[in-house]
DNA sequence: ATAATACATTCCCATATAGGAATACGTCAA
DNA sequence: TTGACGTATTCCTATATGGGAATGTATTAT
């Protein structure tokens, strides 16, 4: 089985750094695909299938205004995400102090160098 | 260019299912593989994969003993999605309110059926 | 040593991209 | 109507899966 789509859930769709980029850039007001091109310095047609991600997952909302599309993020959808993530808010706070007992003596830095068998 | 691996940050690895139910599971104890084999209901391998991803984006710590292997979520990891997730808070308080009357007017159902073209 | 236990990795494969290029579609202006 | 404008979609392609099956590796037990 391959990897999930991305317009499976808010999940999938948020792991694009564009999206993410859509989305804050729409959260004030709503926006023409056009500004969507200009402020983010991408082609026409990546943002409008973007946008189809994001659409069909409920990130936003689109209206038209003439022959342009007005969209805006619906921050409603990304409350599933926040809700998750918000579940583990009480670990970091307890992590933080014994964490950086250790951090601070070994000085490591990226997560893993991924070297749990030592044969070659 | 394909889609980001799953790896390349946490966005991209907790998109998938599993692997959040296993942050779920190791966030109040470290566990042994086996653990969480029994637990999720899923192929040995599979977990070993997914921990690995997990491992690469610094999710889980592990830890040896013996011949079990321990892991354990790593919140502080899970932060940065708390933290882009948490700057839509403020809009959906606000949409709330002018979202219900819709709602309630509408009852409809599922984000798009993505009829943008009438043409067929 | 040898076997058993607990994990990790490799191989194979169907599927879902994301970007680039080209093109189709819907709406408004002249 | 015809053309221009603003968007959306299609086609093509390299790449990254995630599951299943088989196998490799480290560690402890006998």
């Amino acid at each position: 089985m391959p990897r999930a789509a991305t317009t499976s859930d808010a999940f999938n769709a948020v792991a694009e750094p564009r999206r993410r980029e859509i989305l804050n850039f729409l959260a004030l007001q709503e926006r023409p695909v056009g500004d969507i091109v200009d402020s983010l310095n991408l082609e026409q047609p990546s943002v409008s299938k973007h946008l189809r991600v994001l659409r069909q997952t409920g990130l936003v909302n689109v209206r038209r205004d003439g022959r342009r599309m007005l969209y805006r993020t619906n921050a409603e959808a990304i409350r599933p995400l926040y809700e998750w993530t918000s579940t583990f808010e009480r670990f970091w706070r307890h992590q933080l102090s014994r964490i950086k007992k250790r951090a601070e003596a070994k000085e490591d830095d990226g997560p893993e160098s991924d070297p749990i068998y030592k044969g070659e």
